[in-house]
DNA sequence: AGCACGCCGACT
DNA sequence: GTCGGCGTGCTC
């Protein structure tokens, strides 16, 4: 026989002992694939692992191999096209297999391996104990080691493993599936009197009048009888086991999106529009893999062009997936995609359960769908046929992960499209720095749409200069003008909406004089406050003087020091002031203002439960609020239109986030912020307080100038080489022990240093910064420092990343070693 | 990650 | 004298 030998990946093994193993394929285990989950006997105990395989290959060397045990499964073993993905994820993000696989399978939706035991055939026991363990056995066949537990006590522990190394029992492995959700009709196995005469009808009351409710019924399902008579599940399989009752399982899918009728409404489109829509169909008319970079201004109408793409995808029986930054965000977005497309659309929500998540899975695979809605990790939907993948909002953060395999859906969308010879679209009223250029390189078709659909109008933007309150001895959150313009709106009884960028809080140090911020001289990123001490101030609180002079300023990217100035380096004020509040302290500041007025604060301690998000919005829309107040998610596509007043609490805090991305999430929430208030009939005002009126970003964003914008930032990534120039890969260091954390962290620095010397890494190019202490230096107990790696991030320098990461994880274990490329904050 | 093997302290 | 601590190193 060829082909005896299979190549696997473990799926639990941590990234530095992730390596392929070969293993032999038994005859009883039967066929084996490339793509079979497999369950395999792994390390010196043996234990049942699941595997990947990745290869079939003839048997070579002495070496003896252990025997597979067979394929497990069999509905998710992985196509080729999956595997490829699940290659390149490891590949692109230094994942391990295991969370690769992860990451592209509803994996802990149904996988639960467990062990069971079975003992030898003529097995001789040597004490008590183990004839004891042998007869359990005998009598439970398949036991899992809980249930031997319970039989025997713990103690049978040491006892089972004697029996398993001596060949006197066995372990198989039992694969059993969760979240698979049942259809479960009840039936009467047999003649009702003569059941309800049965000694099991005779114990119980309830077994009785459930079994006479069967007799008057017939067949009915298992939510009946649980409604009707409390029967819990646990009661009707004993039912079921004592032959009472029959019970028939099919197969259903949950629907948690209840399918809303189709809109009908026709789709007209503008001109422009109609372009566009020609443009992007002819992409992807072309059967080519092709991106385009969908660059409309808000108001402009892009989701109608989506739509139509979508429409044009969907008629040639391809598959679509449209990604959103965050569903809870963005319920009408949703909400008008699925009716749109009524019951051929799966969601995929972050707060599905893992059997949802399932399902819409198998939903998709079974191409039962033609279009896959949900965030991030929607990009992985198994469609057999791809012919569009979507990205809404394509600058939002949301859509890189920060967990392992640490991701950027972009990356994937843009391969999977390569794949497949799919069309990616990303649009944006504010593209990211990164994918304009690569428009404006010809790597991405840039489509736009420049004039604002119907009648919505920009509302007037102000400038609030709070240097000019402070002057008058106004240290309010909220200035004058905005002060003004809200009790208007309070007299007249229009609605506002207050924004406070809680997001990227940090304590950055700024004169409150001229609004001067101290900034890194050698990245441009505005220097963090880090106290020297134990002390860390609260997000409300402002840093007493004492601590000040305790701590110092630090660079997030290069690690850059100095001491806190005892004055502005500008204008030689004294008082320097540190930054950062948020909408607690917001909420109480207005309510002191306007005792009458109903605020409705929303942010993420307020909005806990499933549906509190979109019932304060509803309480907003409905005018039980006056005022709305919150983070970032105030900002978003809601259509307020009795909402006249739209103010930024504080643009510095977002302005001078010790981010390189600073300007560009400035830019992009600015833009967003003012395009809230302008869309019904009543013309509307947008209040940004600021202490910097004059910067350029500011007054850009107010223009809606992304042009402008977008030809400033590139010249400032382009000096300062930060993305789209190279990437950023950042290590990040933990452990409990400061020495240790120093020492190892400093040797991975000086090790990447000597590796960069020697062949094959003589060609990578990469400029390192660190170790230094990460934001939040101590974290529960655990110190925390990082190196910083500007490089390009190819599949060499990769490789050596790798290297060093696996000889780190084996070589030692107290320091816990991370790597995020191009972290999405830092 | 899990698990075995291996070399030093407080207990029957 | 042994049970057991978790350091070190391997898993086809």
């Amino acid at each position: 026989m060829n082909q005896e030998v299979c190549r696997v990946r473990l799926i639990d093994l941590p990234f530095h002992a992730d390596k392929p193993f070969d293993y032999f394929i038994p005859p009883s285990a039967g066929r084996v694939r490339i793509g079979d989950l497999v369950a395999v006997p792994f390390g010196g105990g043996n234990r049942t692992s699941l595997a990947l395989v990745t290869e079939l290959r003839e048997p070579e060397g002495e070496r003896p191999l252990k025997p597979i045990h067979g394929a497990v499964y069999p509905e998710y073993a992985l196509d080729e096209s999956t595997m490829g993905l699940v290659r390149f994820l490891s590949e692109q993000t230094l994942c391990s297999y295991g969370e690769a696989v992860k990451a592209v399978l509803p994996l802990s939706a149904f996988v639960h391996l467990q062990d069971a035991y079975y003992p030898c055939e003529g097995a001789v026991p040597e004490t008590d104990f183990q004839t004891a363990l042998l007869e359990f056995l005998k009598t439970h066949p398949g036991a899992s080691e809980a249930q031997i537990f319970r039989g025997l006590g713990e103690r049978a522990a040491q006892t089972l493993k004697e029996l398993l190394r001596t060949g006197k029992a066995e372990r198989r492995m039992s694969a059993q599936e969760h979240g698979r959700k049942m259809r479960e009709e009840v039936s009467l196995t047999g003649d009702a009197d003569g059941l309800l005469a049965s000694p099991a009808c005779k114990r119980s009351k309830k077994r009785a009048a459930v079994v006479s409710f069967l007799a008057e019924h017939g067949e009915v399902g298992f939510e009946r009888l649980k409604e009707e008579y409390a029967l819990t599940r646990a009661q009707l399989l004993t039912m079921e086991e004592l032959g009472l009752l029959r019970v028939r399982r099919t197969d259903v899918y949950r629907k948690p999106y209840a399918a809303v009728l189709p809109d009908e409404r026709a789709l007209t489109l503008s001109e422009e529009q109609r372009a566009a829509k020609d443009t992007l169909c002819a992409m992807s008319d072309t059967g080519k893999a092709c991106a385009a970079l969908l660059y409309g201004v808000t108001g402009s109408g892009k989701t109608h062009v989506i739509r139509a793409v979508m429409d044009h995808v969907i008629a040639q029986g391809k598959g679509v997936i449209l990604l959103v930054p965050e569903i809870s965000l963005t319920p009408q977005t949703v909400q008008l995609f699925s009716s749109w497309f009524g019951d051929r659309v799966a969601v995929i929500h972050s707060a599905l359960s893992a059997g949802e998540r399932f399902d819409a899975w198998r939903r998709i695979r079974a191409g039962e769908v033609d279009v896959c809605i949900g965030t991030r990790s929607a990009v992985f939907a198994p469609f057999a046929n791809l012919g569009l993948i979507v990205l809404d909002e394509e600058q939002e953060h949301t859509y890189k992960s920060d967990q392992n395999p640490k991701y950027h859906a972009r990356d994937v969308a843009r391969y999977r499209c390569a794949k497949s010879d799919a069309l990616m679209l990303l649009a944006s009223a504010t593209p990211s720095v990164e994918s304009f250029y690569k428009a404006q390189n010809g790597k991405y078709q840039l489509v736009r749409l420049s004039s604002r659909y119907g009648q919505a109008t920009l509302p007037e933007t102000i400038m609030a200069d709070l240097r000019a309150d402070v002057q008058a001895g106004n240290l309010s959150i909220l200035g004058s003008r905005l002060q003004k313009e809200l009790e208007q709106n309070l007299q007249a009884g229009e609605q506002s909406i207050l924004f406070v960028n809680r997001r990227g809080y940090h304590n950055y140090l700024s004169c409150n004089q001229c609004g001067a911020v101290k900034r890194c001289p050698h990245c441009s990123v505005s220097l963090t406050y880090h106290t020297r001490g134990r002390y860390r101030a609260r997000e409300d609180e402002s840093v007493p003087a004492a601590h000040a002079r305790n701590g110092y300023l630090t660079c997030h990217y290069c690690g850059y020091r100095e001491r806190v100035p005892e004055q502005c380096p500008e204008c030689g004020n004294t008082r320097m002031q540190f930054f950062g509040f948020g909408t607690q302290m917001a909420e109480n500041s207005l309510q002191d203002a306007y005792p009458e007025a109903r605020v409705l604060r929303m942010d993420a301690d307020t909005t806990q439960g499933k549906f509190a998000y979109e019932q304060m919005l509803d309480r907003f829309r409905a005018s039980e609020g006056d005022i709305l107040l919150g983070t970032q998610m105030v900002t978003k596509g809601h259509d307020f239109p009795n909402v006249t007043l739209v103010g930024v609490l504080s643009a510095d805090a977002s302005l001078y986030l010790d981010d390189y991305r600073a300007n560009e999430r400035t830019f992009s929430l600015i833009t967003q912020v003012i395009g809230r208030a302008g869309r019904a009939a009543k013309a509307g005002r947008a209040v940004i307080q600021t202490y910097s009126p004059d910067h350029a970003v500011l007054r850009l964003a107010a223009a809606q100038d992304y042009d402008g914008f977008y030809r400033d930032e590139i010249a400032m990534r382009r000096a300062l080489v930060f993305p789209p120039f190279c990437d950023i890969v950042l290590f990040s260091f933990s452990c409990a022990f400061e020495p240790e954390l120093l020492r190892i962290s400093t040797l991975f620095a000086t090790t990447m240093q000597k590796l960069l010397e020697s062949e094959p890494y003589k060609q990578v190019r990469l400029q390192a910064f660190g170790p230094f202490e990460a934001p939040i230096y101590k974290k529960q107990d655990q110190y925390r420092l990082r190196l910083v790696v500007k490089c390009k991030s190819g599949p060499l320098t990769r490789s050596m990343f790798a290297e060093l990461l696996q000889k780190f994880g084996r070589e030692q274990k107290k320091v816990s070693i991370q790597v995020d490329i191009n972290p999405s904050n830092l």
